[in-house]
DNA sequence: TATGAATGAGTGTTCATTCAT
DNA sequence: TATGAATGAACACTCATTCAT
């Protein structure tokens, strides 16, 4: 299960020129910068020196610092939605899915920190984002979830009473929460096996008919 | 149940000198700024001017702006850790226990709104806080929990290989993420008696032996 | 050559009344303060603290922190005046009296290297000092000088084209400064007499006819 | 002798681009506004209106207020340093040395109020310069006499038991004294030219063997 | 007189953003 | 496109001074 692995490149084939290219480097060092520094402490013009760009660059490829923290989300999250889906699609049994999405979801962040530290903490930083922001992408990635709970209630799976709607969200925090424990704690006693077992059995056995 | 009225006051019996009310109304001006605003748009100013005192004085009663923050979380929390405990110290089933917590966190924050989201939200913009912080009394009510996990395994009620320090943080994950969406949210679509309902039902059974 | 043993002192007959006492407990406290952290590093609440008064009862006392500075320097320089005066007005050989004051402005200064510091250094930081203060006091001292020059000049010991308005300034400003840098330096190369033994040499030498 | 007319300039030659232009302009600016208002009650955004330039451009230039004075000083004194070295270094005789450099430093100061003043009067509002700063440049500028005093002993002009470390100071405080009466006092009663005789006349004799 | 809690004016510095080149 | 020098708005915090008690 190392389809993780490209969640940090340019998908092959789109960065032929060096607009992508510059793009894609910047993105990369706010990423780098921000899980370091956290958001608020991080300067855009450390993220150009990381990047190897002049300051003025970088707003030549985003409006405004909020907008590289939401881009960093949104494009990060369009490769991992895509990813997810093609491992996911051809899973029939929707426990089984779901098993196979915890898995993915937490492995990715344990191997993407950075990434994960971003994404769980900073992202809550910025105000726009938390306030003004439209969540396109970040729905439709619960929706994932949402769409297997579906699919287990009616195949009889899933209890019928669930609200698809309701369990996303609370298994998404049952795992961000996790995830944060596990990037930010100084001597994490549990692993992420261990976090994935745990809340894979808990959840399935709860959402179980 | 509607033992949390009194959360946002001051237990009865102490505020009586100039000291402590003054404190106090300054913890509360601050509670409706940082909902309102965020942590990082409130200015200090707003808040003396909320509170109804000068700017510097704030300066007698709290170190820093982080340092209201982190007052205000830790503050309410060990109001509510008390008064938690009041309530199911006294139960004796680790199931029936548990529900009355989920019932109890998601009622408190649905009617301390304010606080609710300066905790689920803005408290991740303090950066001191989040990174260095040590959350003795998030511990201890996260520990409510574990508690009952504990309890719940010793009599058989819950599964054995259930992790209770894992179980909390994913609870609470989860419960968090709820009310994050209840307060955020523009026009949400369940009220708190679905969200504790599905939240208890899914927990309850994931728990069960 | 004791004499300035009670520089440091209220005047015997006057401190009788609890008034008197505070008025010199803040100068003290001050002179003390203001030596140890500078005038502008120095906290009104540091001098009431090392006075033993509220922050308050320093405005019964003077007006305003400059005002302290000023008083610091005028009343002490009040009881130099006065002492120095009992020392040389008996003294009839003018070269003889400048050698003394010499001596006695060097050795009162050493003696009270915090009063020295405060009057040599910290003075030139208050600006209202500077710019606005009528220095009846420190002419009145300077003029010490002047007076012993044309006494001189009407001897015919010193040199009849002396200005006594400029050998003053120049005097003081020589001593001021080997003051500065006995008071200042981490370790001074001289001591006091080798300061005195120069600086007399040659102002000496230097106006005599 | 007006070769002390292009101290406020730029070397000709070197201020070619718009950094060394911006920095000078600050520089001047400073030196202005600290004369004016003294280096306590001069505010950044003063020096800033009078260069020229925005508030935040200061700090691409210098560290911060403190080292805005501490430049002016050192820059100045490096130039001055290299100036009178070149006219005191071919003058043979002690004697003439000495006389050719109190009328240098007097008039240098005289012809440069502004510069004098932040010399003389504001570099020590700064706690900084007086307790922190290794005065490197000072050192170099005072002993420029303390070598004329050693020249003069050597060669039998001045007297043998002489301490140049004292003297140099005895002769800065004084001529220093001297200049504060002349930028401060409202109506002077001296001119330039009475000063320089007086403590040209006096040090002379002070010092001869 | 004495207190000390309360006041609130005052400012150096940072850094996201712009724009002339 | 790319640069990076220049901009200037924004703000937490201090502390001399006041005044109700």
């Amino acid at each position: 299960m190392d389809s993780m692995s490209q969640l940090n490149k340019n998908s092959a084939g789109k960065g032929r020129n060096a607009n992508k290219d510059k793009h894609e480097k910047i993105l990369k060092a706010a990423i780098k910068v921000f899980a370091k520094n956290g958001f608020h402490n991080s300067k855009i013009s450390q993220i150009a020196k990381e990047a190897g760009v002049a300051d003025g660059t970088i707003y030549l490829y985003f409006k405004n610092k909020d907008d590289i923290l939401i881009k960093v989300f949104e494009e990060r999250l369009e490769e991992i939605i895509a990813e997810f889906s093609e491992i996911l699609d051809p899973i029939e049994d929707p426990e089984q899915k779901l098993r196979v999405f915890i898995k993915l979801h937490m492995e990715m962040m344990e191997k993407n920190r950075a990434l994960a530290e971003v994404v769980s903490v900073e992202l809550r930083q910025s105000h726009k984002f938390m306030k003004e922001y439209v969540p396109r992408k970040f729905s439709e990635y619960l929706n994932i979830v949402s769409r297997i709970i579906r699919e287990g209630k009616d195949k009889g799976v899933f209890r019928a009473e669930l609200q698809p709607g309701v369990i996303k969200r609370a298994l998404f925090g049952a795992l961000d929460e996790l995830v944060i424990y596990l990037v930010l704690a100084p001597k994490p006693k549990y692993d992420v096996m261990t976090l994935i077992e745990q809340s894979t059995e808990t959840f399935i056995r709860g959402l179980k008919a």
